[in-house]
DNA sequence: TTGATTTTGCAAATCATTTGCAATATATGC
DNA sequence: GCATATATTGCAAATGATTTGCAAAATCAA
């Protein structure tokens, strides 16, 4: 999105930073997929650029920092999808079988005010949370693995 | 807690594993230590008796499988404590300047019925789900970091 | 106790990610 | 645009966590 990659353009900017081939390439790829992606498929997407593997974890860690994108982890390698400041908050429904990633808009952490509760109960603030739900796609269930 | 012990040791003769030093050190550790531990910091404790950090990771993988132990990710190492079928489930707060780990047992995907709203709405069956939740405990909140 | 089967210690391998460094790209002020 | 100070990159090597091959040692069932 357009609107989005000047943005964060911008804000870059702002905070001393280089807008970058490489960068500029990671982001493009993180706005157009909507699934949270390992770094090594990013690279594989923007290699054909002579981006590096090294300069796509770099820029991920940069934007993470920066509150860009959020690395969300399910196993195995990290994933990283565009932070909630640029989508809703939300999480994900994992499918076992085929690995297929969706996401489910409903946090029950905010819906029960959890974070209220918690912080009455215990005087603990909580400031972020990471949910992922695991289990069985439709279609896998059909074909009953 | 002896008494999951047993029935631990019981259960891996039922699935044809044999009951050694090194899975019952660790499952010592694991039934005495509340807080999910590092493979690492299981080590540590059983080293002495002249167990290897190899080990340690084998007798985890296998207990995991068992679902008598589950892996917890925080972020770097994996941590591992017993599973929901010998400790309620529940989930955790970490500290992010102290790294304090603490259990809620307060469950809002439960709460919320989640798994059988988005079986409904999208005809994903979720068997299992990951939360966690990170801030500031008490006492670091109080310190004003 | 014994022989078949598992498990272990150890070292080396693997996988994801990070880092040092010299070469290259970017930004800023002419 | 052009020069140049600074930030970023590619590449190879390092790192940290976890896994693996294999011969030796422990466990188990008879
Ligand atoms: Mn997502
Ligand atoms: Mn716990
Ligand atoms: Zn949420
Ligand atoms: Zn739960």
């Amino acid at each position: 999105m357009r609107q989005t990659m000047q943005h964060i353009k911008h804000l870059l900017g702002e905070q001393g930073h280089s807008w970058t081939r490489a960068r500029s390439a990671v982001l493009t790829v993180l706005t157009t997929v909507p699934s949270p992606l390992r770094a090594e498929e990013i690279h594989r997407t923007v290699r054909s650029s002579g981006i590096n593997l090294s300069s796509v974890y770099r820029a991920l860690r940069l934007f993470e920092t920066l509150n860009i994108v959020r690395r969300v982890e399910l196993g195995g390698a990290a994933r990283y999808e565009l932070a909630d400041d640029y989508r809703h908050h939300h999480h994900h429904l994992v499918c076992d079988a085929c690995g297929r990633i969706d996401d489910v808009a409903t946090c029950p952490v905010e819906a029960a005010d959890l974070t209220r509760q918690i912080r009455k109960r215990t005087g603990f603030a909580v400031r972020s949370h990471v949910l992922e739900l695991f289990g069985l796609c439709r279609s896998c269930r059909r074909d009953g693995r």
